[in-house]
DNA sequence: AATAATTTTTAGATTAGTCTAAAAATTATT
DNA sequence: AATAATTTTTAGACTAATCTAAAAATTATT
């Protein structure tokens, strides 16, 4: 049996090695997981032996074939959750990651296969990010960030990289979701910033508002 | 804060003490949680520490209003999800206690309180059970056992108090379920079986199963 | 290439929850 | 009321996950 501790390890792991980076160290482990370095080592070397990740002393770790299964099964719930939250309960989109936190620990085949029907087969969660399906298979869609938008593009937000609350809250208040469109106007070159126009209304945003954004140009 | 395994021995210590019960006994508690007397001395010394029960050695525990407190809400958790998963997963009524022990684990107020509305306040849940309110108060139906029934009664079936899978299977075999009317026809005074009229068909049933099968009199 | 800085691991302790085996208290039986 | 049976508690040990502090290895800097 896996333990709800080396089920969050193996998460914090996949999300570190997710873009690119094929040996994880330890001290990101570490930070990402509000632990100490000795606590992951210990963790790790346990992991290995269960065959999650391997793991070689003083080069970090990348998840076997095994924990990456673990990994994504995870993420599933924890998306498939998010979208339950949002659609079914009147969750706004920067209250649900901590309660999938928890929900997506929950073991059992039946309840997220059922989940998954009664949500009708959702292919992103509220945040943009794409839902595994039940065989673990992840579908991109080519998504840039709004920084990398060229002068005079026409965009649709599809997703946004970070998703802390603070974030959330911005895009709200500045009446920025999933699926609305905008055009990017005017970069200025000094700090980056950039001019947008959304629902007909000019918006400056900061650059690294635009680094969180996905839009896919239309 | 609260552990798991606090919660689930508060829970067993509720279900044990609500029939009349005052003092649950350590064995009692053993049997219930599945492990050793010596763990659940341990347990209890903790749960006392905490003001969750009253202990006096050798003489058994009560909950303190703290601990019934959070029992119940325990309880209201468990049953709101089992309506959830009937109602909207199409799950059967002998398949969601054991996902539902997990469910009633997660803590978040808001998540209740929206699962509540969603399932439109929901005041039994698949078993018959009460769910209490927000405030922890449980509204107790005027039901029998239908051991208990006379000779004559037109009853319906309002509520289990065995929700094994094996007894919520046979009752779905015999087409009994929650709203099912019958009618006690006879009692076999030497095994206390007793005959009920069934949807215009007869069918003799164990004192065993009457024993363990509520019902109202209409 | 030697030293400094950083990262990672080891060693030893701690906490929560559990266990076995033995001791103590309670309850039941003669 | 004494003894037997049962229940409960204590004592000491174990595992999972964590920590601090020190040692070892790696990486960066002169």
């Amino acid at each position: 049996m896996i333990t709800l501790t080396e089920e969050n390890y193996i998460k914090a792991i996949y999300h570190l090695g997710k873009y690119g980076v094929n040996n994880v160290s330890t001290n990101a482990i570490a930070k990402e997981m509000e632990t100490k370095a000795s606590s992951v080592t210990d963790m790790v070397k346990k992991l290995s032996e269960k065959g999650y990740v391997d793991y070689k002393k003083y080069q970090g770790v990348t998840l076997t074939e095994k924990g990456k299964e673990i990994a994504v099964n995870i993420v599933r719930k924890h998306r498939l959750w998010e979208v339950f939250l949002v659609e079914k309960l009147n969750f706004s989109w920067d209250e649900v990651h901590e309660v999938a936190e928890h929900l997506e620990h929950i073991k059992s085949k039946k309840l997220i296969s059922q989940l998954d029907a009664f949500l009708e087969f959702p292919t992103h969660d509220p945040h943009g990010d794409p839902i595994p399906d039940k065989t673990g298979k992840i579908k991109k869609i080519d998504k840039i960030l709004l920084s990398e938008a060229k002068i005079g593009d026409d965009c649709i937000c599809v997703g946004v990289q970070d998703s802390s609350s603070d974030f959330l809250k911005y895009l709200d208040k500045n009446n920025i979701a999933l699926g609305t469109e905008l055009k990017v106007c005017h970069r200025e070159p000094f700090d980056n910033s950039i001019t947008i126009e959304i629902k007909a209304k000019e918006l400056i945003i900061s650059n690294m508002i635009a680094n969180n954004l996905f839009v896919k140009v239309s």
